[in-house]
DNA sequence: GAATAAGCGGACGCCGCCGTCCGCTTAGCT
DNA sequence: AGCTAAGCGGACGGCGGCGTCCGCTTATTC
């Protein structure tokens, strides 16, 4: 693993870049074969680098759950924390919306380290990011950082299960509504 | 089909609560085996009954939906638009927590008739009590039956990715409160 | 350019599942 | 009770997918 011939670094590229997108297009129910065929390699070639489908289904939701952890670093800089915690969510719906087999992945691969800590890592960012957002008061107190991640991915699966291509934007923005503080008859204003 | 003979009705009515009981409980996944298994049959008797998979899940699926579209039915004799809205909203929810495969089973089986037709009619009784309660001032406008149905099944499956047993009744609160008309800085009030 | 080991990929075996088929059983009728 | 056809269920074949293995290819080193 450590030092790895010129062609098979080419092929691990190659195979990387197949799966990502096949299971992004096809969800998490792609076989092996499509994915080496996508990545004009044989499906042993696939099966060496790893052992198993669901690991190169971590390898590759691993990868994407870092650049939401980073973007949720980026995030936590910003003054508004409200707009901040909107914006995440809007980048993790469109993240999830672009692949299919995001949402399922990061339940199914949490066996695996890449992806459970990319996760704890994304999940106390996105938490703290809640913290601020609840104390600006923008967001209700009783959802959790795991919460929010499962919502939006139900958003997106709602969507796809219309035909508005569109829709998916309306459920989040749903979504975003719910998750303001729920109005109260003798509201407890701060400040 | 028309006769039945004694043992053979009583074979279906088992197979028919064998299916339903494993669609519940493991999904849309369970294999024809496992149903036969429950039933106390053999699996060629299944399926006898339904030439298909797809078939057998449609018969359960389908007088789910019917069930549902009659509570839908006496929900749309009540007074307060609202409150009937979000109490069918609540009790398909509680059914779509109960069984697992009902909501994939909607969208998988609508080449089926009965499926298509209990769908059909649960959406029409669903529009009309939205457009109460829209009238009511207490949903928004930009929503339409099909939305709210997959949003509600989806809420559910995300749910079940989390540990939290009481988790899906927190989302659908969020959702039901993102489901109000919007707050306008200028709002045009009805009335 | 020769030696060598890393890498390749298709053939193979295994598994679970689905749907069919046919010899045996049994309900229903007379 | 005897007859008959409806019904039963397990055996069977086929399919798709996963992971392994081994004979061949090719990058790399000297």
């Amino acid at each position: 693993m450590a030092v790895l011939r010129a062609d098979a670094r080419r092929n691990l590229n190659r195979v990387l870049d197949a799966a990502g997108e096949a299971f992004a297009e096809c969800g998490a129910d792609v076989s092996i074969d499509e994915i080496a065929r996508r990545a004009g390699v044989g499906h042993g070639t696939v099966c060496r680098r790893f052992p198993t489908k669901d690991s190169l289904m971590a390898a590759i939701v691993g990868a994407r759950l870092e650049e939401l952890a980073e973007a949720a670093d980026q995030l936590l800089e910003r003054s508004d924390a409200g707009a901040a915690f909107e914006e995440l969510v809007w980048h993790a719906a469109e993240l999830f919306n672009r692949d299919r087999a995001l949402f399922d992945g990061s339940s199914r691969c949490d066996g695996f380290s890449e992806v459970a800590e990319a996760k704890q890592q994304l999940n106390d960012k996105l938490e703290r990011l809640i913290r601020k957002a609840r104390r600006a008061g923008t967001l209700r107190r009783d959802v959790s950082a795991p919460d929010v991640g499962a919502m939006i991915g139900s958003a997106i699966q709602a969507a796809t299960h219309t035909d508005d291509p569109d829709a998916w934007r309306r459920y989040v923005r749903i979504l975003l509504d719910g998750l303001r503080p729920p109005p109260r008859k003798t509201t407890t204003q701060r400040r």
